[in-house]
DNA sequence: AATCGTATTATGGCGTACCAGATACTGTAG
DNA sequence: CTACAGTATCTGGTACGCCATAATACGATT
C-alpha cells in the first residue's frame, strides 16, 4: 500500500492532549485581555478554572513564560508580562526585517501563484474593514503574512514572527481600529503585492518595511497615550 | 536606610530554581552532543540522571520544545529534535537579516564605545583561534554578536538570534574547526567592525550579512557531507 | 508453521497529597 | 501608634499513584 494512500484514510483524532487545549485557552484569555497585563496567575486558581491539575498549570506557564507572555516574579510566581513601549518597538522593527526579507523573496521568485494567493488575503482584509469585522481583519492579515512567508518556504521566519506577534496582539487590535487604518493599511499591502508583481524585490521590501513602519508608529502612539493614564 | 545600600549588602543567592538549574543541563547536553539527536528523552530516566522529580523535568522538557531543541512525538514522547539542513538554512538567513540590521544601527549610531567594545571581542576570537581554543572562540564569537546588539539596545532581537542560535550550535562547533574560517571568520568580522567604525550603515549591513552567508555555505557542505554517510 | 489474539511492559499524561521556604497580612501587646 | 509575632497564602519541589496507549512478546488456534 502506497505510504499516500495510507495517509489518506488515516483516522483523524483529537490527538490535542489536555496541555496543549490548557495552553490556548489560557494564551487566549492573556490576548484577548481576560488577565490584564501585571495580573498574578495563582496556579491553583488556574487550576480550578481551567479544571485540570496543577502539574498541566505549571507546564502551561512554562510554555507561556517562554513565548514571553508570561513573567515570573522570584518567590511571587508568575504574572502577565507587562508589554513596554521600548520591547513593542523593537518587535515591529524585526517583523519589518523579517517581512521584508520574505516579500523580497517573493518578488525574486515571480510566481502568479503567490501573487494571487497575496491578493485574496488583501481582498479578505478589505471586505472585513468595509464589515467592520476586527476579528477578520486580523485574521486575514495574519493570513497575508503567512503566505508570504510560507511560499518562499520560510516557515522558521514564519514561526518567530508568530512568536513575537502574540506578545504584541493587543495592541494589533488597537492599532487596526485606528482611524484610517482601514483605508492606509491595506494600501501600503497593495504596494507589497504590487512589487512583488513587478518582480520588483527591493520595493517589496521597502513596502513591507513601511507598512511595519506605519504600525509601529500607530502602535507607540496609542501606547503613550494610555500610559499615563494608567 | 537607602534603598541602595540595602541592595548592595544584599546577600547574593543562587537565585536560580532547580528547573532553571536542570534545564541548563539537558540543554547543555543536547548541545554538546551527550543527548544525539532522534535519542528518545524518556522522563524517568532523566529523572535518574538529574537527581529531580518528573515534574521538574516534564518542565524542563516543555520548555526545550518550545525552544526548538526537543520535538514530542505523539504517544511516542520527546526526542532530541533532528536539525534538517533546510532549517540550518533557513535559521542562518534569519541571523543574517537580524545581525545586518543591527551591524547597520551600529554603525549610524557612531560611537566609539561600540567599536572598541567589538574590537575587544575580535582580538578576543583572533586569540583564541591562535591558541585552538575552539570553545573561547564561540564564547568569544557571542559576545561580539551581544554587543552588536545590545549596544544599540535591540535585546528582544539578541534573544531571537539566541533561541535560534541554541538550535544549530553543534553546527557551528563544526563550521568554526573548518580549514581556513580561523582566518576568513575574524577578516569577515573585521570588515563589520570596519564600515562600523566609518558609519557606513550599509556596508556594515553587507558585511554583517557576508559572514553570515559565508558560515551557511560552510554548514550546509558539512551537513550535506554527512547526510549520506549516516 | 503461520497467523491471530492476548498479556506484559514501557512510557507518557494526568491527578493528588504533602512539605519547605518566602512573603503578605493581621491582630495584639506595649 | 508602633513593633512584633503569628498566620495565611503561594510557589517550588517531591513522591506516588492511576490510566491510556503502543509495542512487543508469547501463546493458542487452525
Amino acid at each position: 500500500m502506497s505510504g499516500a494512500l495510507k495517509d489518506a484514510i488515516r483516522v483523524e483524532r483529537p490527538a490535542k492532549t489536555l496541555r496543549e487545549l490548557a495552553l490556548d485557552k489560557v494564551r487566549e484569555a492573556i490576548v484577548n485581555g481576560y488577565f490584564r497585563p501585571g495580573d498574578r496567575l495563582v496556579e491553583r486558581d488556574l487550576c480550578a478554572q481551567l479544571g485540570v491539575s496543577r502539574t498541566v498549570v505549571r507546564e502551561v506557564l512554562r510554555h507561556l513564560e517562554s513565548e514571553g507572555l508570561v513573567a515570573n516574579l522570584p518567590n511571587k510566581g508568575p504574572i502577565v508580562a507587562q508589554l513596554d513601549i521600548d520591547e513593542a518597538k523593537q518587535i515591529y522593527e524585526i517583523r519589518g526585517a523579517l517581512e521584508g526579507m520574505a516579500a523580497r523573496l517573493c518578488a525574486e521568485r515571480r510566481s502568479p501563484e503567490i501573487v494571487a494567493a497575496l491578493e485574496e488575503s488583501l481582498a479578505g482584509i478589505r471586505n472585513s474593514y468595509r464589515d467592520n469585522d476586527m476579528a477578520a481583519v486580523l485574521t486575514n492579515t495574519s493570513s497575508f503574512y503567512h503566505t508570504l512567508f510560507t511560499m518562499v518556504d520560510r516557515n522558521v521566519a514564519w514561526g518567530v514572527v508568530n512568536l513575537l506577534t502574540v506578545r504584541i496582539n493587543h495592541l494589533r487590535s488597537m492599532t487596526i481600529k485606528t482611524e484610517r487604518r482601514g483605508i492606509e493599511g491595506p494600501l501600503q499591502m497593495s504596494k507589497i503585492v504590487d512589487a512583488i508583481r513587478r518582480g520588483d524585490g527591493e520595493g517589496a521590501y521597502q513596502a513591507a518595511m513601511d507598512h511595519v513602519a506605519a504600525a509601529s508608529a500607530i502602535a507607540e502612539a496609542v501606547l503613550s497615550a494610555k500610559k499615563p493614564a494608567d
